[in-house]
DNA sequence: CCAGACGTTGTT
DNA sequence: GTCTGG
DNA sequence: CCAGACGTTGTT
DNA sequence: GTCTGG
């Protein structure tokens, strides 16, 4: 499970890593793009630029679909929030409930929450890696994963956005990832959807062994 | 039918 | 909104 | 996910 | 321990 990760990608980065500019990666419009603040450390209730093919419900309404000339949609870089509020939370309740910041993919079909996110409101989440913490004993060891060659996961994701009387509370996002798990336990290898792609991060023949070698250790660098 | 939840993790 | 439990 | 707080009243 | 804020 993903709950804290590093970017500091640059917004071009993220777009190439989303293989969403095209083949010459033109820059897509932006919404919110200044509210991203780089991070060795980021947490859900952070903002990240993701790259959502569909904008508001507002402009779809309006017969203004956000579709190009071809029928396909629009990528554009929009900067989003981090954990999901969903669309029918009450305005009167309190938007706590952003502890929403992950999805299971096995079962975000039956979901009533994400379910009907599914089809329209998909977005690309690009990171440079994550962390995960492993009990060691009564202590907890933070582990940095990422690519050996350090190019971009691309994390997929659902979004939603929610606003209520103090005003916006506007994009907000998930991630869904697909864990692989060995019988003993061992997280053997993580697989992030980007599109229809599965995308298979290094993984190890030996799943104890190869454990130590997919989790690079890492001790969590200070925000500053 | 209505009321109330709607999500994740946990263990190596 | 939509599903589950009572 | 972790770090850090962790209380009360008003207002059926 | 458990909840909230980031």
């Amino acid at each position: 499970m993903c709950g804290r990760a590093r970017c500091t990608l640059r917004p071009e980065q993220v777009t190439w890593a989303c293989c969403a500019g095209g083949p010459d990666s033109r820059p897509l419009a932006t919404v919110d793009l200044n509210k991203y603040r780089p991070s060795y450390n980021v947490s859900p209730g952070t903002y990240l630029p993701v790259v959502a093919y569909r904008k508001e419900k507002k402009k779809a309404e309006a017969g203004e679909e956000d579709e190009g000339k071809d029928g396909e949609r629009c990528p554009v870089l929009h900067c989003m929030k981090w954990g999901l509020v969903p669309s029918f939370t009450k305005k009167s309740d309190k938007p706590g409930h952003y502890r929403m910041f992950n999805a299971r993919s096995e079962s975000i079909a039956e979901k009533a929450s994400f379910r009907q996110l599914l089809p329209k409101n998909r977005c690309l989440v690009a990171v440079e890696g994550f962390y995960e913490w492993k009990k060691d004993g009564s202590k907890k060891q933070p582990y940095y994963i990422h690519f050996q060659d350090e190019r971009p996961l691309v994390f997929a994701a659902l979004y939603d956005s929610w606003e209520n009387a103090e005003g916006t509370w506007p994009f907000i996002f998930n991630l869904f990832e697909w864990q692989v798990t060995c019988r003993n336990g061992t997280v053997l290898a993580v697989y992030f959807l980007l599109g229809r792609t599965r995308v298979k991060l290094q993984c190890e023949e030996e799943p104890l062994a190869g454990q130590q070698e997919v989790l690079l250790g890492a001790e969590l660098l200070p925000v500053t």
